[in-house]
DNA sequence: ATACGTGCAAAGTATTTGCAAACGG
DNA sequence: CCGTTTGCAAATACTTTGCACGTAT
């Protein structure tokens, strides 16, 4: 379960060198959840355990992560980012983004991964990543909005 | 050429009551783009052909065309929003993200449209609009980082 | 004439940066 | 010990809001 923050917090300390208090924290908060989170949502749940960190030590962290591949930065349109941990080459989800509440839920489709991993052929360009973000209503706002 | 801009102020003007200047200005400018503008390109466009806007009318322009469908806020990860027309059920296309220069192009790919189009009913749920960002390398940075 | 549209300036909010203190190796 | 990491506070940048004036109908 915890396997992507070991090896995550193994690879960061090879390249840099010394191996802070709150970059681990963060690493193993992250590794816990199984969706998409905020940088908010990080500093609160880092508080919430007792653990004194700083927002601005959140961002500067989830900045290297992403530059080095550990962790995927999600923009779902709101203005606010989303982090979550990235696992290369494993399953993949994207996310659905509900009009009315603005909950975020993660999804899977082996159809569009298919045609996401041909892209890089058919376009003649490198493709790196990809981020696929719908929108529409959840069951609940669809009920509601009757 | 200026079908959409034509049809989007029509379609305005049934909807609310007066047409501005501003809105006309930033209809017929984004008519003549073929890709993604952000607020603040738009409004220095704007500027440039002289008009005299400020750059709260056009986010607020931006957000009534967004809310009703002409137009489509494209979120690629930089804390930027861009905009550009909506076709709707014409051509669509996607965005590439260079990671080395930042630049924006845009690409269409049948295969994946089909693979989004089956994503409704797949899920069971309704999908009313998605956007698809890839990440990588433009041909350009991709010889310059050799 | 009247209410919506607009421009300017100020406020708001997510994120970044400067800097001194704490900490790891 | 030395240099990276961290927390705090201040700064930044995009976007939104308040308000008075202009403008279309």
């Amino acid at each position: 379960m915890s396997t992507w923050a070991d090896a995550t917090l193994a690879a960061m300390q090879t390249k840099r060198h010394r191996s802070g208090g709150a970059r681990r924290a963060v690493v193993e908060l992250l590794g816990r959840q199984d969706c998409c989170l905020t940088a908010q949502g990080i500093f609160d749940g880092l508080r919430a355990e007792g653990r004194r960190v700083g927002i601005a030590s959140v961002y500067r962290i989830l900045e290297q992560l992403v530059r080095d591949g550990f962790v995927q930065r999600i923009d779902v349109g709101d203005g606010i980012s989303r982090y979550e941990p990235a696992h290369p080459g494993g399953e993949h989800h994207h996310h659905l983004v509900c009009d009315g509440c603005g909950r975020v839920v993660a999804f899977e489709d082996q159809p569009l991964e298919q045609a996401l991993e041909g892209l890089s052929t058919r376009l003649g360009h490198e493709v790196a990543a990809h981020d696929v973000v719908l929108r529409g209503e959840c069951s609940d706002c669809l009920r509601a909005a009757s």
